[in-house]
Order: C-alpha cells, then structure tokens, then sequence
DNA sequence: TGAGTGACTGTAA
DNA sequence: CTTACAGCCACTC
C-alpha cells in the first residue's frame, strides 16, 4: 500500500495546492520536510497519479517544463484553472504563486 | 550494495 | 538575453 515515501507526501502537498495557484517543485518538496528536494518532487510528479494536480507544479522561476510535451499539457491546464502568464509565456508567480496552506484568500474565490 | 537517473535550482560566463 | 556547470536527494534496476 502507501510506501511512507517521500512521493507520497509530495503527492499529498500537490492536491494541497488551490486551484489557481502553482508551486514551485522546491517549494512542494519543503513542504514535505526536503530542503532540497526539487528533483525530487520533479521525479514525484513524473510517475504522479491522475488524481494529483501536476500541472500546478512549475519551475521556481515560474517557467514550465519546456522541451516536454507535458508542458503544453501543463500551460492548457493552468489556463483552465485560471492562472495568470506573462508575456513571456511564464506563469506568473508574483500572484498565482502557492504562498502556503491559505485556503479562503484565493483572488478567484469568488469565480 | 552500488550506480544511474531525473518534469530542479542557483550561480557564473 | 542564453548557455553551462555543479549540487542535491530519493527512487529504480
């Protein structure tokens, strides 16, 4: 059943984050006690299952896997959930990034 | 047991 | 601006 991997709780941080907002694989992998675990969380959310919202997980740069097919899967999901990019084709981490387990402060709440 | 790998991050040139 | 290098940790074979 459920390894007590750290896949696991990452998965776990993952569905954790508000629709709306992203994370950072770094800051997904703090949150889960891994200072750093960024690698860890990307390869968490390589073999992730469905019921885990991957696409709101970015580069700590706002930047999405690009030179992946995932990314494009990634920035339609994003954009359905609302998610705001620059120009540059990044998310926007100024506002949409995942500050925290704030749930009731979601600037769409009230979409 | 050991080595390889990865959807990362930060600094440098 | 882009490209390159090194560090990092957990999982799989």
């Amino acid at each position: 059943m459920a390894k007590d991997g750290v896949f696991q709780k990452i998965y776990g941080a993952a569905r954790r984050i508000p629709a709306g907002r992203v994370a950072s694989y770094g800051q997904l992998a703090r949150s889960v006690g891994m200072v750093n675990g960024a690698r860890i969380a990307g390869w968490a959310m390589m073999a992730c299952p469905d019921d885990v919202p991957a696409h709101r997980v970015v580069h700590a740069d706002g930047r999405l896997c690009s030179g992946h097919q995932w990314e494009a899967v990634q920035r339609r999901l994003l954009a359905e959930e609302g998610i705001v990019f620059k120009q540059n084709g990044n998310v926007d981490m100024e506002k949409c990034t995942w500050e925290g387990e704030e749930d009731g402060a979601l600037p769409f709440e009230q979409l």
